[in-house]
RNA sequence: GCCCGCCUGGCGGAAUGGUAGACGCAGCGGACUUAAAAUCCGCAGCCCUUCGGGCGUACCGGUUCGAGUCCGGUGGUGGGCACCA
């Protein structure tokens, strides 16, 4: 075991300090814990009659990696600081966890350390559940599920032949990364500069038969639906809008000047068909049936397509790498002059996927033209004049012109603003029977085919005569074969010796089972719902679903954003148009939390160290704790493994308990955004948590006995009033806090409370009427304000105060608003907007009574002096600024 | 490349368009102690010589009596880009 940094104290279970008196977590937290859970304080029924308001809190459940990290740490906090408040609050609160425990990692772990994927994943499974119940988080464990767990993706292969049924499914071809050394489907994180990462084999595009959810049916909903979600953040909401993608544009027909092996005409989706005019060239896919074609006969074309098909199916590298093309020698005619000619090339930044595989290129007004038809010498005709331009003299250089302007070099279009010539290019098109306007959609269908062995099995027989069959629900769960091996490239399931070999179960005719298994975003897509009855022997329990759906909080990375809730929000609708459910949102509310950072180091050879290899001296100076040598201090980034800037929150909460994690992972910024793990913070933490029970002990121990909290007296002195008005501002602040999810807010009003209390305790000796009651009310309201965020300490502190029963089930507390009121305001005195002073002055007081007051002021007399005041603005017990002349 | 964020003292951050820097961390000074740790109290944006004043929320510009906050642009930095989860 490592020695400690020096910047943090000492064990505290070792630590000196007799004299003051030690929360002792080690025995606090594991007693709450047993006590929460004798009284099953965090369990509801899946159909509660109680008539409480309900309140679904959902954190994104973890992949079981076999240990939680910090990002986990903060997911659940900040759900369980939720759960927990809203629970006070009076609400039913549903607040389960559960495991999406299938994926390609376990695969991996299978091929590099032949462990079964299924021993791996459970025994993960097995570590984090302990590691999570440590936290102390209000979770309802009755409901625990793994994906892996056939109870669980069994149902999930009824909605699939549900949705089959429905018309929602489709199977197609599609295009994946092949490695042809592994002989194994690639995923785009797999693929590195263009290679499979495990073989270093050169990764090829290679097209596959695969099952598709139709999610672009739902593209329109989808994008509206988005409007309704105001309890989303906006970001996402726009992220999700921009990757839905509805643009209105024309799909038009480019006539070829020879056809070519039976293809005549190219078509073509464009957003600019007021543009048309500027048309230099044509560009199709490399994978556009044209482009075979030509490739077909020409060996040249032939190797374009093959380098094209080298670089993987991720569109950021496609987007990224360099623009290259190949002409074909074809020409197409021009819809509105059929004199003008232009060539046909192969480009490989035309993607098949988005609108017909085919565009025309407009180098004037499109940047990736424009490099384009720089790099190949094509023409550059400019056709919309900037304002302010002239038309004779405009050219374009090396910036395509995308913005606004008038219409030049275009014929019966000459004159006007795009968006009307695109109206008349659009009529234009469809009088000649050459196009029509469109709408199109960015989104594509989701493919959900995956060749692994660790899946949901795809419940399909493919049979010689009959075609698909849905295996028979008789037959469900389709479970996966488990005597499996991976001493071998490929998908286990293809090479498993009997597994697929069925007979069909519409002709008995032998047949093969599909060996591909779902997408794993696939059993993310509706666990929200299962949870609400996750005994249930169909799918869902409809009376479950309907009580508790939609989550009205739901909360994770940002990292998911787009994908895992567009799928998600897809498959609520399915799963409502197949008669699961009745909600068409799955989320009401959501929230995304920021990183975990931390900063990274090296030593001196140029090796990542881990935190504790590095202790810092007082000058910030890094070096290894046992060697010695001068450590780099790097950059502050995400917690990865690579780099090894992690913090292990097993250790952390071994270290310091589970309420001062959680304490300080609140504590240190907005949510939403990236938050530094340090040591020094962890600390400052532990020492609130030791801080709060000493106040707590301070009032104990001070006094012959603990008032009596039912009989408040009648008069309260100064110091106790000034305690109550504090009291009562806390209250008033975190509840504001934690409503707006401001939890750093939260825990600096409970600091100004904290110090509050630790005022009263030193005018205590004065003996102040009421003082002893008043700090009572303090540090029992205390401890129902931390209770959300550190639950044991508040359940150790509410006891020694004398109060009944458990913290997690009182009552959140209430301002008294008589109390809050403030007795004076400080008003700002401004001279044209610059501060000159500051008076005070009961609240409310008019515009007359303030202006009168700053005008008295010295430093304000002496800003006016010699000047005109031309205007005087009042602001109700906020400012009253001067304006002057002169 | 495309889409979406973020940028405030030494650090994390606070601030319905209305006193910028609450609260915490680190720091400095003091109390307690034989001493240290722990604890408690106080100070603290930068600059000018103080009463007081100037500058200051990445940078440039705009709207406003008043801008960290609203608008336009620039720079830096992070997330996503469809088979990682």
């Amino acid at each position: 075991m490592t020695p400690p940094p020096a910047d943090v104290p000492a064990r505290p279970d070792t630590a000196a300090a007799q004299d003051a008196p030690r929360y002792d977590f080690r025995a606090a937290e594991p007693k709450w814990q047993a006590a929460w859970d004798a009284r099953r304080c965090f369990q509801v029924p899946d159909v509660p009659q109680d008539g409480r308001p309900k309140y679904y809190v959902l954190e994104m459940f973890p992949y079981p990696s076999g240990k939680i990290h910090m990002g986990h740490v903060r997911n659940y906090t900040l759900g369980d600081v939720v759960a927990r408040y809203k629970r006070a609050r009076g609400m039913a609160v549903l607040h389960p966890m559960g495991w999406d425990a299938f994926g390609l990692p376990a695969e991996n772990a299978a091929r590099e350390r032949g462990i079964h994927p299924a021993k791996w994943t459970w025994d993960n499974i097995a570590a984090m559940r302990a590691e999570l119940q440590r936290m102390g988080l209000s979770l309802d464990w009755t409901r625990e599920f793994a994906t892996c767990d056939p109870a669980y993706y069994g149902q999930q292969q009824k909605l699939f032949l549900d949705m089959l049924a429905a018309g929602l499914v489709e199977r197609r071809e599609s295009w994946v990364n092949w490695d042809p050394v592994d002989g194994t489907v690639l995923a785009n994180e797999q693929v590195i500069d263009g290679r499979g990462w495990r073989s270093g084999a050169l990764v090829e595009k290679k097209q596959l038969s695969q099952w598709f959810l139709k999610i672009t049916q739902a593209a329109p909903d989808l994008l509206s639906a988005l409007d309704g979600l105001d309890r989303w953040p906006d970001r996402v909401r726009t992220m999700q809008a921009n990757w839905i993608g509805r643009s209105e544009g024309a799909r038009l027909a480019f006539a070829l000047t020879a056809a070519e092996g039976g293809i005549d005409s190219v078509e073509v989706y464009t957003t600019r068909p007021d543009t048309l005019f500027g048309m230099s060239f044509l560009a199709i896919a490399p994978e556009h049936p044209l482009a075979a074609l030509v490739a077909a006969r020409d060996a040249a074309a032939a190797d374009f397509v093959a380098v094209c098909r080298s670089k993987g199916t991720s569109e950021a590298v496609i987007e990224t790498g360099e623009k290259l093309g190949y002409d074909t020698g074809l020409f197409v005619q021009h819809p509105f002059d059929a004199t003008q000619r232009f060539p046909v090339w192969i480009a490989n930044f035309v993607l098949m996927e988005y609108g017909t595989g085919a565009i025309f290129g407009c180098p004037g007004h499109d940047q990736r033209d424009l490099d384009f038809a720089r790099k190949y010498g094509l023409p550059v005709v400019p056709v919309v004049l900037p304002p302010g331009e002239d038309a004779t003299r405009f050219a374009i250089g090396t910036r395509a012109h995308d913005g606004a302007g008038r219409m030049i070099n275009s014929g019966f279009l000459d004159g006007m603003e795009p968006e009307a010539a695109k109206s008349a290019a659009i009529a234009e098109l469809a009088r000649l029977g050459a196009g029509e306007g469109v709408v199109n959609w960015r989104l594509r269908d989701w493919g959900v085919s995956r060749q692994r062995y660790w899946g949901c099995p795809i419940p399909v027989i493919h049979c010689d005569a009959c075609g698909v069959v849905p295996v028979p629900r008789a037959d469900l769960p389709l479970k996966l074969p488990e005597d499996v091996t991976f001493d071998r490239p490929g998908n286990p399931l293809d090479h498993h010796p009997s597994w697929k070999h069925v007979n069909c179960p519409s002709c008995g005719a032998a047949a093969r089972r599909e060996t591909d298994t779902f997408d794993t975003f696939v059993d993310s897509s509706w666990y929200f719902a299962r949870f609400c009855s996750p005994h249930a022997a169909g799918p869902v329990d409809r009376a479950a679903v309907d009580h508790w759906l939609p989550v009205d909080q739901y909360i994770g990375g940002i990292e998911h954003a787009i994908l895992h809730l567009l799928y998600s929000r897809f498959f609520t609708r399915a799963m409502r148009a197949t008669g699961h459910l009745s909600v068409d949102e799955p989320f009401a509310g959501l929230f995304t939390q920021g990183m975990v950072t931390h900063e990274s180091y090296r030593g001196a050879d140029g090796r990542w160290l881990y935190p504790e290899e590095v202790t810092r001296a007082a000058d910030g100076a890094a070096s290894h704790v046992t060697t010695g040598e001068a450590v780099t201090v790097g950059r502050v980034e995400a917690m990865s493994k690579s780099k090894r800037n992690t913090v292990d929150p097993g250790a952390i909460i071994a270290r310091f308990g589970a309420d001062t994690a959680r304490w300080f992972i609140l504590s240190d910024n907005p949510p939403e955004r990236d938050m530094e793990w340090t040591e020094s913070g962890v600390a400052g933490a532990y020492k609130f948590t030791q801080r709060v029970f000493r106040l707590a002990e301070g009032l104990a121990e001070g006094l012959a006995e603990t008032p009596d909290f039912a009989a408040m007296p009648a008069e309260f002195g100064p110091e106790a009033r000034a305690l109550r008005r504090a009291t009562h501002r806390a209250i008033a602040a975190v509840t504001e806090a934690l409503d707006g999810f401001a939890f750093n807010v939260a825990v600096a009003r409970v600091y100004e409370f904290a110090n509050a209390i630790g005022d009263a305790e030193r005018a205590a000796a004065t003996g102040s009427a009421g003082l002893d009651w008043a700090r009572l009310e303090a540090l029992r309201m205390l401890a129902l304000l931390v209770a959300p965020m550190m639950p044991h300490l508040a359940e150790e502190v509410f006891a020694r105060l004398g109060g009944s029963g458990l913290v997690a089930e009182q009552s959140w507390p209430v301002a008294d608003p008589a109390l809050t009121a403030a007795e004076t305001v400080t008003i700002a005195m401004q001279v044209m907007g610059k501060l000159r002073g500051t008076v005070e002055m009961p609240p409310d007081s008019d515009a007359a009574a303030v202006i009168a007051a700053a005008e008295a002021e010295p430093n304000v007399v002496r800003a006016l002096e010699g000047r005109r005041i031309v205007k005087r603005v009042h602001v109700p017990n906020r400012i009253v600024n001067f304006v002057v002349a002169g």
